[in-house]
DNA sequence: CAGATGACTCCCA
DNA sequence: CTGGGAGCCATCT
């Protein structure tokens, strides 16, 4: 599949979590924004979710949540904090990533353009509160 | 075809 | 810090 302009949503979703290197951690708002569209961070978790076993090798351990916490409940979320472990990534006291460390800084733009994917701007969100640090790098 | 169902995020009290 | 509400939509019974 050479573009995914026409994928459906999950897939794209999958595909952007494909480009999160080991060792680095992405947030369900993050891949929401590259993936664009109408998709939320609410589908990129629902996206996950559907996952189940049926996994592919997508790297599904590597995206949490906006707070830099493990999302998933119970045991899965163990085994999450245990795969992330292994690949370097340090946890706080208070069981929190810091995502300055290791945050994903996004896909590079020509997997972009190839891929036809049209990210969101930088502030999703009108008005409000503005700008709380880590969208995406590029734009 | 009509529900039911999810691994989110932000805002405000 | 805690809790609740709103926005959000593809998939699967």
């Amino acid at each position: 599949m050479p573009n995914l302009k026409d994928a459906p949503l999950y897939e794209r979703i999958y595909a952007v979590i494909c480009q999160v290197p080991p060792g680095k951690v992405s947030t369900y708002g993050q891949i929401a924004a590259i993936v664009g569209r109408s998709c939320t961070a609410r589908e990129v978790g629902y996206a996950l979710a559907a996952l189940k076993a049926g996994d592919r090798g997508v790297p599904w351990q590597r995206v949490i949540n906006s707070q830099g916490e493990i999302s998933l409940p119970d045991e899965g979320g163990e085994i999450q904090r245990r795969l992330l472990e292994a690949e370097g990534i340090g946890f706080d006291a208070r069981g929190r990533i810091d995502l300055d460390r290791f945050g994903w800084d996004g896909p590079d733009w020509e997997w972009l353009d190839q891929n036809d994917f049209n990210p969101a701007p930088l502030l999703r969100r009108t008005g409000k509160k503005g700008a709380r640090g880590r969208q995406l790098s590029f734009l």
